[in-house]
RNA sequence: CGCGGGGUGGAGCAGUCUGGAAGCUCGUCGGGCUCAUAACCCGAAGGUCGUAGGUUCAAAUCCUGCCCCCGCAACCA
């Protein structure tokens, strides 16, 4: 009997950065789902890699001092590191930076541009020459380009575009005939309503405003859109080929069973590839599954709160296992999952040491202890353990159906009710009580050899998502890893076998105290990278030992300063713009007259605070709506690393009106 | 009326589509047990299921209004 193909991939990870634990969640997830399909019986093929074009990149390199090549070759190696020290069986990964994938892309573009469905066509927008990049009317500051501040003009480009509207109406037809190809269905209707019935755009696929992409052969002024680029990895990879001379792995895997992705980016997996792919005429993913996002505790991560999570910290901190159990275990299957330091140690405590490692570890001592571990099956069966052998032998299947809904944390949570059943089994039977009684012993070897059973079978389940405890376990009660179809059956586990003499404490507790003060150690840490040494751990005196540098500005005359009105205001009313997130509307004295000025300090300052306060205004600054609001002026502040704000306000007492120069 | 998510015992969540005894994990309190990693097992307390109305024999669940929180977006002048 062959195997079924099943083919899943994740999307490929933009190499600007190294990545945190809510990228490293998507391959964990991904390789759970890998391995169990492979524990089902299927052939299975899993791709992940990097995304390695695009200007963010170019940028990025070029701030780093080094060629593009060079810096995505570094980040690549470093998410390819954490994607091997989390354990994940990936068969492939691929990088866009492949020759094969490059050549491939290429002749896809030409393909699409000869039959008709890429068009030469115009791309119109604001142009920044000093830049060479295109913004739209909201990104412009003060009406010119907020990277550098030149003047901006309308400006046309030509640029390829990909006929998206062509293929709408298809694509319409396959989603309501397909139900499962958009999970979870909430996010069908998301695609549905925003996007595909009030009707697509064509989508603008080549760039000249930077190098760093795959060149369009016939046309080298231009790069190919990073996401047609990016997308086709999931072709390329398998050795898709234009002309039709496809390699083995396509024609064996294709198409995908799965697309595993995060929500933000479901609109392209579910409009533009499947449309290129029509395109293509190449056959669709069977599924594509937007997971939710792995939130951390204290707001959203942000490298300058110093929260960021990353994988390898948190592997030093707990362990591969027990990192890969709690990203998979605290992730809900729609909304967004929320990860703490407080949350891990519970988690590392209760499940992992408690229920889990202690099991294992009492289990084993009493094989030790009565039997000088040596398990057999007497088979001196009671009633009680009917209860043990239904749940355990159910549990698989239940496995399954939670898999194959691809709701993973629910399916862990079935294994773990198998070792809180053992849990109360081991009270049900008291073996020690048994121990006591010679006549009891054969009793007591088939209570053990119940539990030595059902936690062989409990650990191969766990494999997919655990492998190294799984592993561990098995090895410890000497037992072998069974398949999904082994493990229907209760009692497969040899009766004779013996355990080993001296078990290895799985997950040691963790003092929640020690935990909490070692990340606050580290962050503190994280937090003086920049700073002037002998740091204390007071945060005012660090706030005003740090140092924080930002970009140069162009020298400016003499003359250009002296343009700027900059006066003493007193803040004589203030309120919130209604409807506005961020914005307070003040009325400020200044002098004789009184402006209105709106600023966006709503965080960092109350309204009742505001008045009263006499502050630096610019007060030539031309008028304009906020939130539509007229807006006078410009109160200044100042605005550290973490975007906290501090009005200017003078230092001895002034008139309102005073100039400042 | 910008888009979306959410408000369920002290904390974190499930349940809502397909109305029909309010559930899980942690925490607290009490008990049991001693094989084990101060672990394990049992029991209890604790909830007007945001709020006001409506439909129904029956509403956390369906309908309507309102309040609050959180993302994104926006216009941080």
């Amino acid at each position: 009997m062959s195997k079924k193909p099943y083919y899943i991939t994740t999307a490929i990870a933009y190499t600007s950065g190294k990545p945190h634990i809510g990228n490293t969640y998507e391959i964990v997830l991904a390789d759970s789902i890998a391995r169990f399909k492979r524990q089902q019986g299927n052939e299975v093929y899993f791709q992940t890699g990097t995304d390695e074009h695009g200007q963010k990149i170019e940028n990025k390199a070029a701030d780093a001092g080094v060629s593009p090549k060079e810096y995505v070759d570094n980040i690549a190696g470093q998410i390819k590191n954490i994607w091997d020290l989390m354990n994940t069986s990936y068969d492939k990964f691929i990088r866009t930076t492949d020759t094969y994938h490059e050549k491939q892309i290429q002749k896809i573009f030409k393909k699409l541009y000869d039959q008709g469905d890429i068009y030469k066509g115009f791309y119109e927008g604001l142009y920044c020459t000093p830049c060479e990049s295109f913004f739209t009317q909201s990104q412009l500051v003060d009406g010119k380009c907020p990277d550098c501040g030149a003047e901006v003009s309308p400006a046309k480009e030509e640029a390829y575009f990909l006929k998206l509207s062509k293929y709408t109406d298809r694509l319409i037809e396959h989603i309501n005939t397909h139900p499962e190809f958009i999970q979870p269905e909430s996010r069908k209707n998301e695609m549905m309503n925003n996007f595909l019935i009030p009707g697509l755009q064509d989508l603008c696929v080549s760039r000249t405003s930077f190098k760093w992409g795959i060149p369009v052969d016939f046309d080298d002024r231009h790069v190919v859109y990073v996401w047609l680029d990016a997308l086709s990895n999931y072709i390329t990879g398998l050795g898709y080929d234009v002309d039709g001379n496809n390699g083995e792995l396509y024609n064996k895997f294709w198409p995908a069973d799965l697309h595993l992705i995060g929500k933000d980016i479901l609109r392209f997996h579910t409009i533009y590839w499947p449309i290129m792919l029509m395109a293509l005429d190449v056959p669709l993913p069977k599924q594509v599954f937007g997971h939710p996002w792995l939130l951390q505790g204290e707001g959203k991560m942000s490298k300058s709160k110093g929260n960021v999570l990353y994988a390898d910290e948190l592997v030093d901190f707990f362990g591969v296992d027990a990192v890969r159990y709690f990203v998979l275990h605290e992730m809900p299957f729609e909304n967004d999952g929320v990860i703490t330091w407080e949350l891990m140690v519970e988690r590392m405590n209760s499940e992992l040491a408690n229920t889990l490692g202690n099991l294992v570890n009492r289990t084993i001592s009493m094989s030790n202890k009565y039997f000088n571990g040596v398990v057999n099956n007497t088979n001196v069966n009671e009633a009680v353990d009917n209860e043990l052998v239904k749940l355990v032998t159910e549990t698989p299947a239940k496995v399954a159906a939670k898999m194959d809904q691809l709701k993973v944390a629910d399916a862990i949570s079935e294994i773990f009710t198998l070792f809180k059943r053992c849990n109360k089994y081991i009270d049900e039977t008291m073996p020690w009580a048994l121990a006591k009684e010679e006549e009891k012993k054969p009793r007591l070897e088939t209570v053990l050899y119940h539990l030595v059973e059902s936690i062989s079978v409990g650990a191969s389940l766990l494999s997919s998502f655990m492998p190294e405890t799984a592993a561990k376990i098995l090895s410890q009660l000497n037992a072998k890893e069974r398949s999904l179809e082994e493990l229907k059956e209760f009692g497969k586990y040899p009766s004779g076998t013996k355990v080993t003499e001296s078990p290895e404490i799985l997950f040691a507790r963790l003092d929640m105290n020690e935990v909490l003060q070692k990340v606050e150690e580290r962050k503190v840490v994280l937090g003086a990278v920049n700073e002037v040494p002998n740091v204390t751990e007071d945060t005012e005196v660090i706030a005003e030992n740090t140092t924080m540098d930002i970009p140069a500005k162009e020298e400016i005359g003499f003359d250009d300063f002296m343009k700027m009105q900059f006066q003493v205001g007193e803040i004589i009313a203030c309120e919130e713009v209604p409807k506005s997130k961020k914005l307070l509307c003040s009325q400020v004295k200044i002098g004789s007259q009184v402006k209105q000025i709106v600023s966006g300090i709503k965080a960092y300052y109350t309204p009742e605070e505001m008045v009263g306060k006499k502050v630096m205004v610019l007060v030539n600054l031309k008028p304009a709506k906020l939130a539509g609001v007229l807006s006078e002026g410009m109160l200044l502040c100042a605005e550290d690393e973490n975007g906290i704000l501090s009005l200017m306000v003078p230092e001895k007492k002034m008139p309102s009106g005073a100039e400042i120069r």
